[in-house]
DNA sequence: ATCTATTCCTGGCTGC
DNA sequence: TGCAGCCAGGAATAGA
């Protein structure tokens, strides 16, 4: 699933092929994935040309002269250069230089051009990459609730999904549902380093390949390697060798050892 | 304000 | 080998 070293690394492989390139025809074909249409989203952005391509969070930007097309790989969205159609491929885009493509088998993911950046969007949190510790910390605490939680909310920060949250908790040795009332400043001032951390090292293992993930030119990350306790219920624990436990917390499978997490 | 449950969807897995 | 049933989950949404 795409969290935000995945998504980082799908911009970094995409974009030396986007930039300043012009486009020449598009068609979708999924209208849950294409919510504005398909016609008149692929009228929208012909003739187009990029200027820039931005990440924010697991949101994708591509800023075109006029408007925007904004993708969101949900859970197996694919972004690709130069593939072959196949047959959960739901938008072309085509340029003089190659074709991207967007495919999504699960289609919980959206390819969508809007002429200016919703109000919603608007809203989100700071990208959990390079957020200052104060502004983490205040934004956390503006909030009640656990701690997993939080971290998930795209409205709080931006870019945390089900496997670096995992992680970091227990990088941090947090218990996944600590009230956020009871972290001190001290823990918090771990998680944002430990988050710095993990997410930079992700970033450099091109992101993790859990089940099908790959970036724009087919190549998966190995970060899923470096795992400590997500997807790893029943193994021994890294750092006490007690079994790591898996329960759910915020509707997701949740991920850590009950000796070196404490409630 | 914050919680939980539900919805979208299909590949992959289990068990017969 | 086939097939039914279940599960995974990001984010929006509804209801408590």
């Amino acid at each position: 699933m795409p969290e935000l070293p995945e998504v980082e690394t799908v911009v970094r492989s995409i974009s030396p092929h986007l930039l300043g390139r012009t486009i020449v025809r598009a068609s979708f074909s999924s209208p849950l994935v294409t919510r504005g249409g398909l016609e008149k989203t692929a009228e929208s952005i012909a003739g187009a040309t990029i200027r820039a391509v931005r990440r924010r969070g697991k949101q994708i930007f591509f800023d075109l002269d006029r408007g925007m097309l904004y993708v969101h790989l949900g859970m197996t969205g694919k972004l690709l250069w130069d593939a072959e159609p196949g047959k959960h491929t739901h938008a072309l885009v085509e340029f003089a230089e190659g074709t991207l493509q967007y495919d999504d088998p699960r289609q919980f993911g959206r390819m969508e051009f809007f002429d200016a950046l919703p109000e919603a969007f608007e809203r989100r949190g700071p990208d959990a990459l390079g957020v200052d510790f104060e502004t983490f910390l205040t934004r956390l605490k503006a909030r009640r609730g656990r701690i997993k939680t939080l971290l998930l909310n795209q409205s709080v920060l931006s870019g945390l999904g089900n496997i670096y949250v995992d992680e970091l908790l227990f990088a941090s040795r947090v218990h996944p549902r600590t009230p956020v009332s009871r972290i001190s400043r001290d823990r918090a001032r771990l998680l944002h380093e430990k988050m710095q951390e993990i997410l930079k090292l992700a970033i450099e293992r091109r992101g993790s390949s859990i089940s099908d993930y790959v970036d724009a030119s087919g190549t998966p990350g190995d970060f899923q390697q470096l795992h400590r306790v997500y997807g790893k219920a029943g193994e021994p624990c890294p750092e006490c060798g007690g079994a790591i436990r898996r329960v759910v917390v915020a509707q997701r499978g949740t991920h850590y050892c009950p000796r070196c997490q404490r409630a």
